[in-house]
DNA sequence: TCAATATATACGGACATCCATATATCCATG
DNA sequence: CATGGATATATGGATGTCCGTATATATTGA
């Protein structure tokens, strides 16, 4: 993983959000990205699936839904960097939106 | 400093390898980044510009040259994602041909 | 003031990125 | 096997990014 890709991919408010989320949530499914974010789901898949082409992420289809969490193998290095933004940028408003979202998939599969 | 905005300088790999540069070697002229990098002066240049009027670094010009370093004001997390990337990517390559340049700005000002 | 060096900018083309919309695929369940 | 919900992909247009080349500006010193 190249310092320039990891960069691109945090470029974008999108995938940003996303990561963030995902950093402070474990393992979420599409339709929650989509909820919390208040963004298409054909935006939020696309993104989603950016990030696990360049190795960012991992995307796991349990029935239904297709869940997505931080890829296992990031290197020390990525997830610093991670870790430094997620202090930088208030993720609460994300939080409260997922938590607000009825009938979530994750709850029951968790 | 929206970190997005950061991202996105970062992803560029002759920002970056300006950035590590200067994360190194505190403050460096333009024709340095030039010698060191091996690419051409309006390209380094135009990048360095940009980085600027980002507020990510600082330029000064003394004389002839213009000199730039890391914004003093950049935040932490900024610095934090920067030191990050730096165990990552290997710069004894740059310091080295820069190491090597004859009649080095830097050197005689310092 | 003129020449030389250092740096910045302008221009145009090639290419990448992002989006909304529409549609396709996958899976559970009746 | 038909239906509906969840997810993925395709398409086309708008916009952004990056580059090389050429040129402009700034500074120094003769």
């Amino acid at each position: 993983m190249k310092p320039e890709i990891l960069f691109r991919a945090l470029s974008d408010a999108t995938r940003l959000r996303c990561l963030l989320l995902m950093l402070s949530e474990e393992s979420l499914c599409v339709c929650e990205f989509v909820h919390a974010l208040d963004l298409s789901q054909p935006r939020v898949s696309r993104h989603l699936g950016h990030l696990r082409d360049l190795g960012i992420v991992q995307d796991e289809r349990r029935g239904q839904w297709v869940h997505y969490r931080l890829h296992p193998d990031l290197p020390g290095w990525a997830h610093e960097v991670l870790q430094a933004v997620f202090q930088a940028r208030d993720v609460a408003d994300l939080r409260q939106r997922l938590a607000a979202m009825p009938n979530r998939p994750s709850v029951s599969c968790d």
